[in-house]
DNA sequence: GTGAAAGCGGTTAATTTCAATCAAAAACAT
DNA sequence: ATGTTTTTGATTGAAATTAACCGCTTTCAC
C-alpha cells in the first residue's frame, strides 16, 4: 500500500462521510496505527483535513463557521501590505475586477488616488466600500451565498463573461505547485476562473498562509497568474518563482 | 461516536427544531449525561448555542443586529407594522421581489416563519439581511447607487425581466390620486416598474407620510398595485380606497 | 408549604487516544 | 553490494475523553 494510495482513500472516505475514524482507517488499510496518525497529520498540514480526536473530518463544516468578521482578524498586517501594493497595479481608465473576500477588501482603501476607474465585484462588502468612496461600481447578479457574502451561481458567471477587464484581483485559499490555485467551493472557483478569462492581467492576492495548501476546487494553474503575498518564506519564495510571478509587498 | 460526530449532531438538529433536550441526546446518541452535558457547555463558549435549563436553545444574534441598524430610521413603529403584514403575506414555495429602501428592509425580519421561499432583491442591505436569515436569495447585477445602495440600470432591469414573481414588495415616496406611484429618481423607477411587470401580486409598502405626495418619475397607476400602509388618516383612507385596494396594519 | 423528581456542576477512576521516540524494513542511489 | 534516505511499526508516558457517583438546586404536583 503505497502513500499516496492511503491519501486518496482517507480524502474519498472522508469526502463521502464527513467524518474518519483512526481505528477504522487501521483496519481498512491495513496498516499501523502511527501510519495513519502520519497521513492524517499531514493531510492536515496540506489543509485538506481537519484532525480531531479519535480521528478527521472534513473542514467544509468548519470553514462555514468562520463567519467574514473572523477570517478578517487574521494576518491583517500582511493582509493591507498586499492591498496597497494591488492598488498601486491600477491605473486610470482601468475597468478591473475584484473578488469577494478580505484580502482583496483591503485593497479597496488605497484606490481613491485612482480617479477614473471603473469597477465590477461579486463581494457585497466590496461593493459597498467601493460607492462609499465614490468609485463608479458594478455588481454582478446572482446568488448570494451566505457565509462569504459573494455572489455566485450561473447567471454571475454569464454576467462576468459580458465584461473585459484591464486587470483582475482574485482572493485564494490554497496555492500549491501541484495543484496550483484552488478554493473549498467549485461555484466560487468558477466565478475566479470566469472572471480571470476575461482579464489581461490576473492577479491573485495571497498573504503567506495560503501556500502549500490545497483545497477541493481548482481555479486554475500557477502559471496563469501573478501572485501578490507577503511575509513568504525564502523557501516558498524560490520554489514559487519558478512558475510564475510572485510580487512581494513590504513595507 | 466521535465527539466532534456529537457536536454536529446536536447543532444540526438545533438547527432544525430551535430546542434540545438533555435526555434526548443522551438515548439519540447513546453516552452519559455528563457528556452531553460536557458538549453543551463547550458549544456554548464557542457561541454556538444557548444553554437553558433541560437542554439548550439556538440563539439569534441576527435580531439583536437588526435593532442596531434601525436607528437612523423615521417612522419606524409604522415601518414594523406595515413590514410585519407584507410578510404575513407570503407563503410557502413564493417567488418574491423586495425592493431596495427601509421599509422593505423592516418586513425581512418577520420572513423566517416562511420555510421555502426564494427572494431577489435589489438592495444591498436587503440582500445580506436575508441571507443571515438563511432564506435563498439572488441579488439583481447592475451599477450601485451611492446614496440608497440600490441595483439600478438597463443590466438590473434585464436580469428582472427574466423572472417571473409571485409577489413583489416595493417601496415608494409618492402616492397620489392623479399622478399614481412617484419616485425622484427615474432610474429606480424604472427597475420598481420592471418588477411590478413581472408580479402576479405587486405591493406597495408606505407608511402615512407618504400619501398626497408627487416625486419626479412616475411608476404607475394607483390601480396597478395594492398599498400596505399604517396610521393612515380617516380622509387618505376613504379617497384613495376608490381606486386600489388599501391593506392598514394595526397592532 | 412539602416531598419527589429532574437537572445541575464537580470529582474520580478507567479507558482511549495522542505525540514522541527508536529501531527495523523498504526503497533508493552509487 | 554498500551506504543513505524514506517509510513503517512498536513502545512509551502524557493527555484527553468517558461514565458513574456525589451533594446540591430547581421545578412541579399535591
Amino acid at each position: 500500500m503505497l502513500t499516496a494510495e492511503r491519501h486518496d482513500y482517507i480524502l474519498n472516505k472522508l469526502r463521502e462521510t464527513g467524518i474518519v475514524r483512526l481505528q477504522e482507517l487501521v483496519n481498512e488499510l491495513n496498516c499501523s496505527e502511527s501510519t495513519i496518525r502520519r497521513d492524517l497529520t499531514y493531510l492536515e498540514t496540506k489543509g485538506l483535513l481537519k484532525r480531531i480526536h479519535g480521528g478527521a473530518k472534513r473542514l467544509y463544516t468548519v470553514e462555514e463557521e468562520l463567519t467574514i468578521k473572523q477570517k478578517s482578524v487574521k494576518n491583517v498586517h500582511e493582509k493591507q501590505l498586499i492591498g496597497k501594493l494591488a492598488a498601486s497595479l491600477v491605473t486610470d481608465q482601468d475597468v478591473i475586477f475584484i473578488d469577494a473576500g478580505t484580502t482583496t477588501l483591503e485593497m479597496i482603501q488605497y484606490l481613491p488616488m485612482k480617479k477614473d476607474i471603473t469597477v465590477v465585484t461579486n463581494g457585497i462588502h466590496q461593493a459597498t466600500l467601493l460607492t462609499d468612496l465614490g468609485i463608479r461600481t458594478y455588481l454582478v447578479g446572482g446568488r448570494l451565498k451566505n457565509t462569504t457574502k459573494a455572489i455566485i451561481g450561473a447567471s454571475a458567471i454569464a454576467q462576468i463573461r459580458s465584461y473585459q477587464f484591464n486587470k483582475c484581483f482574485l482572493g485564494i485559499n490554497g496555492i500549491d505547485t501541484e495543484f496550483g490555485f484552488t478554493t473549498p467551493d467549485p461555484e466560487e472557483a468558477a466565478v475566479k476562473h470566469a472572471a480571470l478569462r476575461q482579464s489581461a492581467h490576473p492577479f491573485f492576492l495571497a498573504d503567506y498562509s495560503k501556500f502549500e495548501k490545497v483545497n477541493f476546487a481548482k481555479v486554475c494553474d500557477l502559471d496563469d497568474a501573478t501572485i501578490i503575498t507577503a511575509g513568504i518564506n525564502e523557501k516558498n519564495r524560490s520554489r514559487y518563482q519558478k512558475f510564475t510571478t510572485v510580487l512581494e509587498a513590504k513595507e
